[in-house]
DNA sequence: TGTTAATGCATAGAAGCACGAGGTATTAGA
DNA sequence: TCTAATACCTCGTGCTTCTATGCATTAACA
């Protein structure tokens, strides 16, 4: 039984992303069965918005890429992360956590917080 | 200083406004104070996102809306929750939830080793 | 052998949302 | 009188995401 899926609020693709290269050179198409994997089938990544991301995030020179064989002898377009993505990924974690961390308290509010 | 303010992810600023809506009636201007101050300045909502953002929430009859007194004598729009709305606050928040973890357990894949 | 499923890439079109900039009107205070 | 704060509104831009579609290869399978 495959949990409900969530859409992705704008902007966390490109976090996710950069998080995954992060661990090692992938290809796309790897990326989103990643990304599925761990989040156990919550983030689900369909190749429409996988494919711009990566070309989106290569254009801005946080992401390089090679063409390579994967273990399977096929030819696939793998993605590493720069130094300037690197930074990029360090910045956005931050940000994300804090305004996860900003909306837990809205969301938190009890009606005796204010009056 | 002011904080560093973060973009709202697209999607998450009618939660919040439901969220905050459902304490009481509120008026618009006051939602985006009311955010603003429980997030310690980390959510600021511009009003060119929040009206429309109302105005949304009341064309799907999640929010219901009266044009009364302020407390200081000044006519709002006082927006209030509807049994539909707090439905939909109720599943938004599970999801929210569910994908907070979800991306938690992605941003905290190890790189390697343990460590 | 024909057909489906999985792998792997890509683009186009539509829909949706946040935001900046601009506008109106009232009230309080310097 | 001028400014700041309150309180509402809308238009246009820019960006992202999704659905749908296309291509090509390989493996499984009936």
């Amino acid at each position: 039984m495959a949990p409900p899926k969530s859409d992705l609020p704008q902007g966390t693709l490109d976090l996710l992303i950069l998080k995954v290269t992060a661990l090692g050179p992938v290809h796309g198409y790897a990326i989103a069965q990643r990304l599925e994997q761990v989040s156990r089938g919550v983030v689900q990544v369909p190749e429409g918005s996988l494919y711009p991301a990566l070309h989106r995030l290569e254009n801005r020179g946080l992401l390089a890429a090679d063409w390579k064989e994967t273990e399977t002898g096929r030819e696939a377009k793998f993605y590493r992360l720069t130094r300037k993505g690197l930074k990029q990924l360090e910045t956005e974690t931050a940000d994300w956590h804090r305004l996860i961390d900003a909306i837990g308290l809205i969301l938190g509010m009890a009606d005796g917080g204010a009056r």
